[in-house]
RNA sequence: GGGCGCAUAGCUCAGCUGGCAGAGCAACUGGCUUUUAACCAGUAGGUCCCAGGUUCGAUCCCUGGUGCGCUCACCA
């Protein structure tokens, strides 16, 4: 409690005494803004009437702003006896947030410079400084062994009373979890661990908040995903998860640029929810006062750029869909998507396969990962298999044959009133059975390929078959990693089949037909194949996490302390267009 | 939305059958110049998630709520 006021005893203006019993570190001074996340820890309640009080804070401080005994806004996250060496820093003349930071070799080279104590190093005896986070202390007396984090590693620094004269006095400032620069000559300990042997040390931000255990780093998952940036700089690999997505990200760009593609950007904004089956979220533009929907996917304005003869485009499209959340969904999520004029789906095989091995063997050196536990082996060319051939030896019938599929979805109690109705409902009913006789075999990785043209509404039938679209899913880890297909161009047949879906009356089929697209397809598109590749998934494979939201640096959470949730169900009025969830391909 | 589970110090976690709230790390004080989660001695730190209920007495039992995790359904 004392925390905030620490400073009270440092000279802070008296009389604030009443203040302190009322508001016990809470956020105090600053502003009268709406008080945010107070507690970042746990639920608090309610403090409605603090609001006056704070705004007698604000009124006479300003006149102090900038002075080194004003008022602390701080949560209570904020720890007293960090507080208190905040302001003893002010006092003896050294600046707790100072405007520059320093030059500093990244960690990295330091230890390749330090080398070891069997071959040491060319930067041995020379005076560099590093610069990050501290992450402990060990207090020897007239010795202190401190390792600092910087984004390239970990490097111990030693701090020494006789090379540190002047600074000794204020050692005791320094907490775990400041940032800092440290200067002074490499060298190696009796260890033979690399070492900076301190002659000048500057807290460069002073961190107020403790943090996390230093063994354990957060394990409360919660935390973990809620205050992301402490679980980056305390808890072990999960910096170098992300490092890997960005490498997976990077390695991709590379790839499709040799390849010929070109990167484009098109709208997360569309009027009309297309090129995927999924509920959308909505909003509203108010000087166009129009409905706009945030994309499910970005796959009808890619083909549009193939009629306008891009030939090779691809897409990092961060996809919204109004769905649940799992160890696999997000709300947003990254698709990649690409489209290649005069390729069929055969080339996106062969695309996805070099990506795979690829990104293995870039990641790990070799085309074996490890994933919950089993071993998948990402070698081109991966196995393919058949829908029709997987429904007839996991379902035990044909896919055609109603009569027993009707009696296989009763029996797996799947919903089969409206299973009657349309050739649609049948359809979507036998992809139900198939995804619950089937998907439970498919660990993979292989290629499922053939689809019934039914259930793929933008993809183009087989030359050979008709009822079969050229489409590939790919599983690995029970997963679905990427769908892709023949793409569908010619305008008559691809309205129909919009039209076929508008009129199923399903609520998650589309509400409109994308007459732009249709017309898009009329000026002629080439024969052209696409991909869409789950980014977040591919992420999970590759670096062996469980979960989609250890792959998101900020997966979607509900707010925290009872604010409300998820009631503004009145928002879109009658008139507002029932979720134009759109026609798809099923991806 | 359904089922199961979790919520205790800044962090990681114990807490027996309902009887004064515990440890390690972090912090503070003291000691220690080559450690690697340093070590040794001491000090301080709690709305036991919230609200009700049962009870002489609730961290513990009951009811409701909140948040999170797992799982099922929908989806990628």
């Amino acid at each position: 409690m004392a925390a905030v006021w620490r400073s009270a005893e440092l000279g802070v203006r008296p009389g604030w005494g009443s203040i302190r019993r009322s508001s016990p570190r809470s956020l105090i001074g600053r502003s009268v803004a709406p008080p945010g996340p107070r507690s970042l820890l746990r639920p608090r309640p309610p403090r409605s009437p603090r609001r006056g009080t704070l705004s007698c804070w604000a009124g006479p401080s300003p006149s102090e702003a900038g002075g080194p005994t004003r008022p602390i806004p701080m949560t209570d996250l904020a720890h007293p006896d960090r507080l208190a060496k905040l302001e003893r820093m002010r006092a003896e003349g050294l600046e707790p947030y100072p405007a520059r930071g320093v030059v500093a070799t990244p960690v990295e080279q330091l230890h390749a410079l330090a080398g070891t104590p069997e071959e040491p190093g060319p930067g041995i005896g020379q005076t560099f400084t590093v610069a990050g986070r501290l992450m402990g202390l060990r207090d020897f007396g007239k010795l202190i062994f401190a390792p600092v984090d910087d984004r390239t590693g970990r490097l111990q620094v030693g701090l020494q009373k006789q090379r540190l004269a002047d600074w000794w006095p204020h050692r005791k400032l320094l907490d775990g979890g400041d940032q800092v620069g440290i200067t002074g000559e490499l060298g190696l300990t009796q260890k033979g661990e690399p070492t900076i042997w301190a002659t000048e040390v500057r807290i460069l931000t002073k961190s107020v908040a403790p943090p996390p255990e230093k063994w354990h780093g957060l394990a409360d998952v919660e935390q973990r995903y809620r205050r992301r940036y402490v679980d980056l700089f305390a808890s072990a690999g999960v910096r170098e998860v992300f490092v890997q997505r960005a490498r997976i990200a990077s390695f991709i760009r590379r790839y499709l640029e040799d390849q010929g593609y070109l990167e484009v950007e098109t709208p997360t904004l569309h009027p009309i929810s297309g090129g995927a089956t999924a509920r959308p979220f909505d909003t509203h533009h108010n000087a166009l006062d129009m409905t706009l929907y945030l994309r499910i996917a970005p796959e009808l304005y890619l083909k549009r750029l193939i009629v306008g003869g891009l030939e090779r485009v691809f897409e990092w499209s961060r996809n919204f869909r109004n769905e649940g959340i799992s160890v696999r969904h997000n709300p947003e999520f990254t698709m990649l998507e690409l489209y290649e004029a005069q390729a069929d789906y055969r080339r996106m095989m062969e695309i996805f396969e070099q990506l795979l091995e690829g990104l293995a063997l870039a990641l790990h050196g070799t085309t074996e990962v490890e994933f919950r536990g089993r071993t998948y082996d990402l070698k081109a060319p991966l196995p393919r298999a058949k829908y029709m051939d997987l429904f007839a030896e996991h379902v035990g019938c044909d896919f055609h044959d109603r009569e027993s599929v009707l009696a296989k979805a009763r029996e797996a109690k799947l919903d089969t009133s409206d299973a009657g109705h349309s050739a649609a409902d049948y359809y979507k009913l036998a992809n139900d059975v198939y995804e619950h006789f089937v998907d439970p075999h498919l660990d993979g990785p292989v290629f499922v390929i053939d689809y019934p043209i039914e259930i793929s509404p933008l993809a183009k039938a087989s030359a050979d078959d008709p009822t079969i679209a050229e489409r590939l899913e790919l599983f690995v880890g029970g997963m679905e990693l990427g769908n892709g297909f023949s793409e569908l161009n010619d305008p008559a047949e691809q309205q129909r089949r919009f039209e076929e879906q508008v009129a199923a009356k399903d609520p998650e089929s589309p509400a409109e037909v994308d007459i732009d697209y249709v017309q898009a397809l009329e000026y002629g598109m080439p024969p052209t194949a696409g991909l869409g590749i789950g980014i977040d998934r591919l992420v999970m494979i590759l670096t062996n996490q469980d979960s989609i939201r250890d792959v998101l640096l900020f997966p979607t959470m509900r707010p925290q302390q009872g604010q409300p949730s998820g009631d503004d169900a009145g928002a879109d009025g009658p008139g507002a267009s029932r979720s134009a969830v759109d026609v798809s391909a099923g991806s």
